[in-house]
DNA sequence: CTAAATCTGTAGTGATCGATATGGAAAGAC
DNA sequence: GTCTTTCCATATCGATCACTACAGATTTAG
């Protein structure tokens, strides 16, 4: 149904779309108004009338950006018959994923906000809890490989978790300095080799 | 021998020590000249007849950086008798330096500038250049591994130091987002212990 | 002493930031 | 048709950005 009053000249999602990927290449901060609503194809009162301020047009971005890009890997992750599984064929989408030609390399959430002003705080905030929510991810597929038996009971979950979020972070970041696909399928591929002896007990 | 005019009223070394600490924890953009001004304890003029453009202060706090903080763990890195002890010693000082109380979290050279707008490309391009160079490091002395037989000859080195890279880069990033001293050493601890199966031939 | 050189503090430059006041345009309700 | 509601384009708001003109202060050179 028709709503009252004039229609909006433009269609939400699509500009939706359109900020994801500025703020994804730039960053909060380097995404200026000016920048985003060229992009959107549409005026500041437009941007502001729709979105909010331009904080809240990025946290939907981010969820937009979580439910498109980032599921498809966990998706992954929670769906291997087995943590090893679910862990490389994860990372191996986020290779592929990170250096997907025609789109901005590297994952948004890693690198749309590592500097901050006192202004710019709680975006910064806002994404590390996002990065905590992947290792967690990680950690709960690894519990339940332990819980099923494919992970030995004696490892630490929580560092290998850590240290599986760690690699995946860096990807990112040597993704948007400029890894091609398979520099970064390498790394991968040489993370996964070492794994039968990283997840291994330890004392 | 005293130069001819006003003697400047501040030592220049200590100001440059404190704009390193301001960028390294808000990045090139974060940093605004008056939050540098303010904590340098010098007006604006001072600054900018001592240091030049706020990009030309920033490029020298980084090389300041990289020979304060960057030069011990690269040293530990050449200095071990083996490749392998090389990369777990300077990951471990990383995960110690990252953790330092009293200063910011992890490494300036990962964090300072993963945002940009047209105008910071430059120094976006100069951080990334940065990284390239420590990853060239931990592939130098990898050869050096293979070329003393610490390292099998079949392991590709370009692909290994990628990935110690992609560790380590993570490991700032979660030792911005609150990883403790602990945390980090287990991820160090964990990438070390599938060294043995990672630096193997592969197909 | 005077002149030249260099540094510092005040006070501001134009540009750009995020965000908005205002008024006209376009729709449904009646 | 008129009234009400909502959206859009123009033009701009005050704040902050990196940066600097200017004049006074402090030094050496002579």
């Amino acid at each position: 149904m028709a709503e009252r009053g004039r229609p909006r000249g433009f269609d939400r999602a699509e500009a939706l779309r359109r900020a994801m990927e500025v703020f994804w290449e730039h960053g909060y901060e380097g995404a200026s108004i000016s920048d985003l609503t060229t992009a959107m194809g549409i005026r500041p009162p437009s941007l502001y009338a729709a979105f909010g301020a331009k904080e809240d047009l990025f946290r939907e971005a981010v969820a937009r950006y979580e439910d498109v890009e980032g599921e498809p890997p966990l998706r992954a992750l929670r769906e291997a018959p087995t943590a090893r599984e679910g862990v490389e064929a994860m990372l191996r989408a986020n290779a592929h994923a990170y250096t997907e030609p025609g789109r901005p390399t590297g994952c948004m959430v890693v690198l749309a906000a590592t500097t901050y002003t006192p202004s710019t705080e709680g975006i910064r905030d806002f994404l590390a809890e996002q990065r905590r929510l992947l290792t967690a991810a990680v950690r709960e597929r690894l519990d339940r490989g332990q819980a099923e038996g494919d992970v030995p009971s004696g490892v630490d979950a929580g560092a290998l978790a850590a240290y599986v979020s760690s690699v995946q972070f860096g990807m990112s970041l040597q993704a948007r300095d400029g890894a091609t696909r398979t520099e970064l399928t390498a790394v991968v591929e040489t993370a996964m080799a070492g794994w039968e002896c990283a997840a291994r007990p330890r004392a």
